[in-house]
DNA sequence: CATGAAACTTACACTACGTGCAAGTTTGCT
DNA sequence: AGCAAACTTGCACGTAGTGTAAGTTTCATG
């Protein structure tokens, strides 16, 4: 009679259950014949074929064959707003973020996935343009966050600043690929991504030293140790 | 008979005109048939037709129907990043932003045309994509061109910078969306998308001000020490 | 346990997108 | 004039995504 769950945790009800396996099983057919037959031949027929369901039900989950590769990069986009929003209220944004990064990169193994989409999405201009809106949403969801801590006046500098951050780490993630075009899915790969995101961060809230102290940048470029 | 050009700005051959002009008319017929039928009923054949031309020749043009619309921010797009490779080379890129938007908000009457594009990306997510790879594609244009200025050590800060720079930008326009929800297309709308834009470079340029020293965020709550 | 409602899956049909291809047509050069 | 290259066009094809109306499963009742 108790229509509320028994215990949370436990099982979430039959239906939650089979969809979330519904779910997980195609999103893996999708990386498994990305992996096995290329991006070229990834179309949404295969893809449900491979995860023993009918296209139509592919669509009544993803609204489309990118959206499933994506999925691991939103969900870290969406746990990356919601740890914003939980810091302590009385921080000053520009110290919340780097703190909530910090954080979140310290989960490696989900940046590990995050890190393998990004690269995949290089190849592939409708994830690319998908991943793009990702970023973007969880811009809004951080900005929408932490209005509510700013005085009014301030609101147009917080969106600044989040669109800033935002960047910031979106940079990280693209030289970070440049950086590993090989190697992108080893251990020290990973650890340079988690240092660069970090990086990137404390160079936003620093003013970006290096850059404002440029006197004379030569077109003659004074040869330096990379 | 001289096969080069008479006179290079006047007349630049016979096709060139002509590709011009399809491409002028295929962009016309696109954006009265938007404004006519609205967003729902924007279809390439109907836009061909329109514009006196095939549907496949639409796609000889555009790669997509989203793309027509998007015709003018990209083109501003790459003004702009034009605009920053064209400064002196010895100008810090924290000041060189400034001064480059700063040129080029000043041509109001192109920056009109990309407002009512960007709001006309509100309601369509196929353009709201499209537009964020322009503006993506615009920061690694920009990166492109100024990575030749700075010492290779400061490459990543020059990348996180830029993305910075683009992401304050995109805050600015969207920002400034908000603040006009009907007005938009009205003078005043359009001197305050000018200031928005310049505020957002300096506050990038500052660190911030604002945000960085708030100690007591919450309108409502009494503020305790750290 | 029976049963009915709600959620979910599936097949089918339909519109539209974007592309390769093989014609025709226009433009430019000599 | 005449040829070659560039451009346009129609056609066909595969695929994306969506509406709809039927089945099928889950779940809370009596």
């Amino acid at each position: 009679m108790p229509s509320a769950r028994t215990s949370t945790s436990a099982t979430p009800g039959r239906r939650e259950q089979n969809k979330a396996a519904t779910r997980a099983a195609i999103a893996g057919a999708a990386r498994r014949l990305l992996q096995d037959e290329g991006a070229d031949a990834l179309t949404a027929e295969k893809v449900a074929d491979a995860a023993g369901v009918s296209r139509r039900t592919l669509f009544n989950y993803f609204p489309s064959v990118e959206a499933v590769l994506n999925a691991p990069l939103t969900a870290f986009l969406d746990r990356a707003a919601a740890g914003l929003e939980e810091l302590p209220a009385d921080l000053p944004p520009t110290i919340a973020a780097v703190d909530a990064l910090a954080a979140l990169a310290g989960e490696s193994e989900g940046l590990a996935t995050v890190a393998d989409v990004f690269v995949l999405a290089q190849g592939n201009p409708q994830l690319a343009r998908l991943q793009l809106e990702a970023w973007d949403q969880c811009a809004a969801q951080i900005h929408e966050a932490m209005s509510a801590r700013v005085p009014a006046e301030a609101g147009f500098e917080l969106a600044v600043y989040v669109h800033a951050v935002v960047g910031a780490g979106r940079a990280a993630f693209q030289s970070w690929a440049e950086r590993h075009p090989d190697d992108h899915r080893s251990a020290a790969a990973l650890a340079d991504l988690q240092r660069l995101l970090m990086v990137a961060l404390e160079q936003l809230r620093d003013g970006f030293p290096a850059l404002r102290n440029l006197t004379t940048p030569h077109p003659g470029t004074p040869d330096r140790e990379s």
